[in-house]
DNA sequence: AATTCATATGAACCATTGTTCATATGAAGG
DNA sequence: CCTTCATATGAACAATGGTTCATATGAATT
């Protein structure tokens, strides 16, 4: 009898069965790999890695980050909105004026991970 | 006299200019952060998580991956042309079938650097 | 309270991208 | 050489996502 998670049937493919079932077994959960790539995914755009690049400067306003990098204040405050759902930047409210800055360490650290693998 | 590098003027937003431009200089160049966010977009995808936690337990033909992950020959194969162009993996032929690996170690160590900001 | 200013947000538009389907390549075996 | 099998690739389609435009919120100042 097989586990309850065992792979489908491959009858036009003969793969290598113990291999498959054996990597199949050592994958992390679905919902974890999942997860990983939607990280990523907010890394893998220009403008938000930008931003992110500004703030590892300095905490800054909307319109200094817009300024600084040639767009609109909407299409900086949506990407800051983005950032700001998955928790990597933080912000704190000044009279009009709103202040963001990195989250946590964290950040910085993979953002200069990536950075040294494509200064190879 | 201005730097030649010098922020456009921005008459209706009277933002921190001193703050601007100093962030600004430090910035890295444009190209750069173009690249690393080209780079985290590869990463960005689940399907290609997947791939690369495959190949991170052994090296594998395409029908074994495409049997393991439940998807097409097809898909999996235009993805790993993916991986491929971004030297993420790499391949040998033997016979008929092709087998993909990890391109190196720094995959490895950007997959799990990922993975521990997740399990926070 | 009305205005101004910084930021946020919703809808629409366009570009990008992942998958499928059909087909091509290219190696091994008869 | 003709077939088979593993992989690659091109075109098309659907979905996702980033920017813009218009407008909303909400705090300060008069």
């Amino acid at each position: 009898m097989k586990s309850p998670n065992c792979l489908p049937e491959c009858d036009y493919m003969h793969a290598h069965g113990d291999l498959v079932q054996r990597v199949h077994d050592q994958m992390p959960k679905e919902e974890q790999l999942f997860d990983l790539a939607e990280l990523y995914k907010i890394f893998g755009d220009s403008t938000r890695i930008r931003i992110l690049y500004c703030l590892k400067e300095s905490e800054m306003c909307v319109c200094d980050i817009a300024l600084l990098l040639g767009m609109t204040q909407s299409a900086i405050s949506h990407q800051l909105s983005v950032l700001k759902k998955s928790k990597l930047v933080r912000y704190r409210r000044e009279g009009k004026t709103v202040f963001y800055a990195l989250a946590d360490d964290h950040v910085t650290t993979i953002l200069s991970q990536g950075m040294d693998h494509i200064s190879e």
